[in-house]
DNA sequence: CAGGATCCCGCTAGATACTG
DNA sequence: CAGTATCTAGCGGGATCCTG
């Protein structure tokens, strides 16, 4: 085949990367941090509506459930929660509890690791929310002159 | 047609999903913040090589030059780099100098709003340092269960 | 040297339908 | 209720070529 030179060079690249990845284990943790809806389940378990960065405080950590999780976050599709919420567990971020009820029953919770993470996280909303407008009129003053 | 209904449904659906989304711009912040790329850049230029997180905080916040930019962060394309850039810049997150010299010269460095989301992308590191461990050993033995 | 333009691949997120 | 399975489109992101 005449692509396959290409194509070789194309996994050794790829190969060379995901090496150079592999080796700061930190990237990993930031990556999975950094998810769309890792945040925002975070939140929610945390009992901080992202939606409601006001009075916030106020509950504390509690469990929910998978619909309650789909209704709070609202926009997040069924599988994209499932996935994340997966993820979480196998970091033991959190814990699932399933109540063999009659229609089952499943709770999630986050455990030490997870509620401590949400700390940091929260910090990192704060920061955003103190500076979403001076971000915003950079933004528009940029985009002003252009 | 008869598709009409089913691609209403879709677009009022997406309609309604973005609206959502809008109404919080803590959710837009978050998603600058998550960018990929993002994090590792503002590490380049806040000082702390993401490679190296045991000593990082010795060198301070420094400007560097585009190609040094690229060096350091080994593993993005000039496309993401250059994306990456811009949009922190308009921002107001970092600012470009150019010196024409007779090749040009392009500085990037932090401004003080880059350097405070710096100091809370730290933490976050610092969480990820700190907890790696137990975030890693969870997931092994969340696997070996399987 | 810094970066714009273009092409194109792969993966991921979302929609839909089915199950225990 | 709490998922699983499958299909597909869109776009993030990389390679390549070109410019000032």
């Amino acid at each position: 085949m005449a692509t396959t030179t290409a194509a070789q060079r194309r996994a050794q690249a790829r190969v060379d990367y995901d090496a150079f990845l592999a080796v700061c284990p930190s990237r990993q943790l930031l990556a999975r941090i950094s998810d769309k809806w890792v945040g925002l389940v975070l939140c929610a378990l945390g009992g901080s509506d992202p939606t409601m960065h006001a009075a916030e405080a106020v509950e504390g950590p509690r469990a929910m459930r998978y619909s309650e999780l789909a209704r709070r976050i609202a926009g997040v599709s069924q599988k994209m929660l499932t996935q994340t919420l997966r993820a979480l567990e196998r970091d033991g971020l959190v814990v699932r509890t399933v109540t063999p009820t009659v229609p089952v029953t499943v709770h999630y919770e986050l455990t030490d690791l997870g509620r401590s993470l949400h700390l940091v996280m929260r910090d990192l909303k704060g920061w955003a929310e103190a500076n979403m407008e001076e971000v915003f009129a950079n933004r528009d003053a940029h985009d002003a002159r252009a």
